[in-house]
RNA sequence: GCGCGGGUAGUUUAGUGGCAGAAUCUCGGCCUUCCAAGCCGAUGACCCGGGUUCAAAUCCCGGCCCGCGCACCA
């Protein structure tokens, strides 16, 4: 306890304050009020640290409660930089905004989305292929998929008042059809000619200048035009013609691609939605346009529910059927937004009300997407729905964007006919993702922080834990571990009391704790223990190994052994 | 990029133009048979740069980062 000197009104104020825990996070609270006086006050303060001494002694575990969910985005920041989920990329020079570094629990948690996400997606068909490619990539590229010209913005700025806005979304507002299309040049000129002053102030406006959300690079001596990659979805239509060929000529082919992309963003914000250097994970599936209303395994979804959240509507589940017949989705797009969903609810076990889709407009989607759903998932952290993924119909656009530029003819042919396969392309954010996944499974109740993972996302499935550090325990303990660390993402832990070992397995959302006591000593068996309900149950060290897999794969918790009641709190003195 | 607010150990915070103090965390030792116990000890901080000054973490200026608002996010 430590006594706080506040300003009210100008004058001071002595109050006595007290570091308190609530969950993970330490923070202050008043206790008393101690005067105005510096002297008094710390007289004050040493005889209530006195009082509350004694009455600590009486009435202990009566606090505890009361704990608020105060500021979660804070307290996921927290623990995530203690604990070594991700903290800020070159933070001794004072970090960059937009560059995250994934410590040792969050590259693992990553690696497990990526996992999963490959063996739900890249399974949905043989013809499903993952390729690494390139993030730096040819100017040529960029021309082809429009990034040169749309990624750029023309911006004008207010000399008076620095008020920045798009020029070309201005001049429309004034009038002026189509000025997207016009140049810079032709802006600034209009601007000048028709005498446009700030919207704001009334300032005069500087001249209309790009600004590119692509990184340039120089490639090689000569220096070569280059930019980093804003999507991976490009390296994927690059690839299409050889994989075509490599997977012996089958439609529909996917293309996917795990991979870093770029854009220099003006300000990033929202954590890991605005990054500059980000993770996303894509499929491009190019199929036959002429089969878009069909898909071969279109009973197995047809009844499935979407929960769709269409233009002016709120959400509603409609099943797939009656979105092709009354919303005219075509089967072949409804067919993996159910996949997509199950992804979801089933793999990442996401509460179904917190997951949407939701319909774009047309003003809010690129030209070339004809169909486009955002998923969404409802973040307390980000104030609302939030996009983690996205699932377009890109129609023929990317490579006949690039057949052109190229010049190289990237038709096939297909049963009998000459066509330009269209793209679906399912695309993820992997970071949003994560953080979601942070964001959706923190909880926090009297035990403390902790993340709910579901056990195949969680860093660790397991940790190891004495329960004290003597007679053995800790001999058995260790032995257990090396036993279980082959098959297991395990953690071994033998510092400090039982109960802070559970609570820092809690707080990093590892799923079970297995516990040597004095009777597996003698029997031959450990505890484990559930996070979510600190409930217990008792196994033979040789079923270990079986039981908990069943259990990370669903087993039910009280099936999986018998139930235990393991003694209350007995070991605490006073 | 602009405006406002902020930045002292991992975290929560005192403090002063002159040796930066605590609580909690972490680590070590003792103790300890189930949910963040106790005792002893240790490690650990004034965001960066410049200016004013005998002396700046403190005052001034600039930068960086964070938060909020605006703008941006094909």
């Amino acid at each position: 306890m430590y006594i706080v000197k506040k300003k009210i009104k100008g004058k001071e104020y002595y109050y006595l304050n007290k570091s308190i825990r609530e969950g993970s996070k330490v923070i202050s609270k008043n206790v008393a009020y101690l005067g105005k006086d510096k002297k008094e006050a710390e007289k004050k303060a040493r005889e209530i640290i006195e009082k509350m001494k004694n009455e600590e002694k009486i009435g202990k575990n009566k606090e505890k409660q009361d704990v608020q969910v105060g500021e979660k985005i804070d307290e996921i920041n927290k623990i995530a930089s203690r604990r070594g989920f991700f903290f800020q990329t070159a933070e001794i020079y004072g970090g960059k905004a937009g560059f995250f570094t994934y410590g040792h629990l969050g590259k693992k948690m990553k690696n497990k989305f990526e996992s999963l996400w490959r063996k739900h997606f890249l399974k949905l068909e043989d013809n499903f292929v993952e390729i690494q490619s390139n993030n730096i990539l040819p100017e040529p590229v960029f021309k082809a998929s429009g990034h040169l010209e749309n990624f750029n913005d023309p911006m004008t700025e207010c000399k008076q008042c620095h008020f920045r806005f798009r020029a070309d979304q201005f001049l429309e507002d004034k009038g002026i059809e189509n000025a997207e299309a016009l140049s810079i040049e032709k802006m600034t000129i209009l601007i000048k000619e028709k005498n446009m002053k700030c919207p704001r102030c009334g300032g005069k406006l500087s001249e209309v200048k790009q600004f590119n959300m692509m990184f340039p690079v120089n490639i090689g001596f000569q220096g070569e035009k280059g930019y980093l990659s804003p999507e991976t979805a490009q390296a994927s239509y690059l690839a299409f013609k050889q994989e075509f060929e490599a997977t012996r000529r089958k439609l529909p082919l996917g293309i996917a691609i795990i991979d870093k992309a770029y854009r220099n963003e003006i300000s990033p914000r929202q954590m890991f939605f605005r990054l500059r250097e980000f993770t996303q994970a894509e499929l491009q599936i190019f199929f036959d346009s002429d089969k878009i209303n069909e898909h071969p395994k279109w009973q197995e979804v047809k009844k499935k529910k979407l929960r769709l959240k269409l233009i002016g509507k709120e959400v509603e589940e409609i099943n797939c059927e009656e979105a092709n017949i009354k919303l005219n989705l075509p089967k072949f797009y409804l067919y993996y937004a159910s996949k997509i969903q199950e992804f979801y609810l089933e793999v990442l076990k996401i509460p179904k009300e917190k997951f949407r889709f939701r319909e774009l407009s047309e003003k809010e989607r690129a030209f070339y997407n004809k169909i486009h759903f955002d998923i969404e998932l409802n973040l307390d952290t980000l104030g609302g729905f939030k996009e983690v993924a996205g699932l377009h119909y890109r129609t023929d656009h990317d490579l006949k964007g690039h057949s052109e530029i190229s010049g190289k003819n990237l038709e096939i042919f297909y049963e009998g006919k000459r066509i330009l396969p269209h793209v679906l392309e399912l695309s993820f954010g992997v970071d949003r993702n994560i953080w979601a996944l942070l964001d959706i499974f923190y909880d926090v109740g009297k035990e403390g922080s902790m993340f709910k993972f579901p056990p195949k996302i969680a860093p660790f499935e397991i940790a190891i834990l004495p329960l004290v550090n003597k007679a053995g325990m800790d001999k058995l303990a260790k032995e257990v571990y090396s036993s279980l660390k082959e098959d297991f993402d395990c953690f071994y832990d033998d510092s400090g009391s039982i109960g802070r070992r559970y609570a820092r397995q809690d707080e990093i959302g590892t799923p079970f704790c297995i516990t040597i006591d004095g009777e597996s000593l003698k029997k031959k068996d450990v505890t484990i223990r559930r996070r979510d309900d600190q409930k217990q149950i008792r196994v033979k060290i040789n079923d270990l190994k079986e039981i908990l897999k069943g259990l990370l794969d669903g087993l039910e918790f009280e099936k999986a052994g018998k139930l235990v009641e393991t003694g209350k709190n007995e070991l605490r003195r006073e």
